[in-house]
DNA sequence: CTTAATTGGCACCCGATTGGTGCTAATAGA
DNA sequence: TCTATTAGCACCAATCGGGTGCCAATTAAG
């Protein structure tokens, strides 16, 4: 439960690699074959990868793909946006329109249910701000992570808030 | 992606409603009517939650549901878990082992895709931690939310850490 | 020019998961 | 006795996710 679909965890895999090989087009069966990964599905991710503009794509025997922006600004949270779609909001929030007469269940007090709804959405709010906190390069090079870690794992970060 | 199951949604909903009728015995039946949920599925929700201890419950006519843990200490986390089953490990833990000589596939060079481990199995356990700092209480009276936003979101709790 | 290897874009299948129901006990109040 | 509840399953149907098939467009190499 809770978990990332194969599609977003070969994609990153697959965007950690680029980041270890920055400057060579790398083809998706070079990434597949390196980790073990079915080739199709990889191919998949990196197509996503690239629709969203996060990479490079050349064609042809020689082709492959490459990054198309720097690993410190191009965040988990974009990337797992672009291959499993943008996080879907709760259904409630459809109940509370339909609580609000934009559907035809009025009398129900459906409302006070959404009383549930702000703090999982916070939470999923929570969840996502984590994601888009997290850089490609912190997955490829985990040490870059432990330095953060040794400030504080949940640290806002200073120059924002 | 990243969503609850309705069994979490509808489990959280019971519980919400069991906090605001504190010392009531109430029954799944208007539970589920009071929000205009299946009925059934509520029920299934609140068999389980008390089979992990968190309701009292009591048959016959009169029956139901009660609380038997203080709301400030029961969390989101121990009810989804509950609820949803334990959060279960990335398959790539099975990779890593494999990488290790615990399988069939030895010269893969699967290890250097378990790069990708640590750092997703970090945020993954931030979600988790997220989820066991989260009280039912905070779930029912959101204001409580609230005053612990102005602190900081992701602000550690300084008791533990 | 031909061939092969790649990306691009679908459609499709199959198995697992999930939402939801049926059914039958056990309990307990009226 | 009757009824309304919880307890515990088994089961069904629909959705979703992992994975594949197929074909076109592109491009390097022969």
């Amino acid at each position: 439960m809770l978990r990332l679909t194969k599609r977003a965890e070969y994609g990153l895999t697959a965007l950690v690699h680029l980041v270890d090989h920055s400057g060579e087009t790398v083809s998706a069966r070079k990434i597949s074959e390196h980790y073990s990964l079915p080739h199709r599905l990889v191919g998949e991710a990196l197509k996503d990868l690239c629709r969203a503009g996060f990479l490079h794509s050349e064609r042809g025997p020689a082709g492959g793909y490459q990054l198309a922006r720097q690993p410190g600004s191009l965040t988990v949270g974009e990337a797992v946006a672009a291959l499993e779609g943008a996080p879907e909001g709760t259904d409630c929030e459809a109940k509370a329109l339909v609580g609000l007469g934009y559907g035809p269940l009025g009398d129900l007090n459906v409302e006070s249910k959404c009383l549930i709804r702000s703090p999982l959405h916070k939470i999923q709010e929570d969840i996502w701000r984590q994601f888009e906190r997290t850089t490609i390069q912190e997955l490829a090079s985990p040490e870059f992570t432990l330095l953060r870690n040794e400030r504080g794992t949940l640290q806002p970060l200073q120059t924002s808030a």
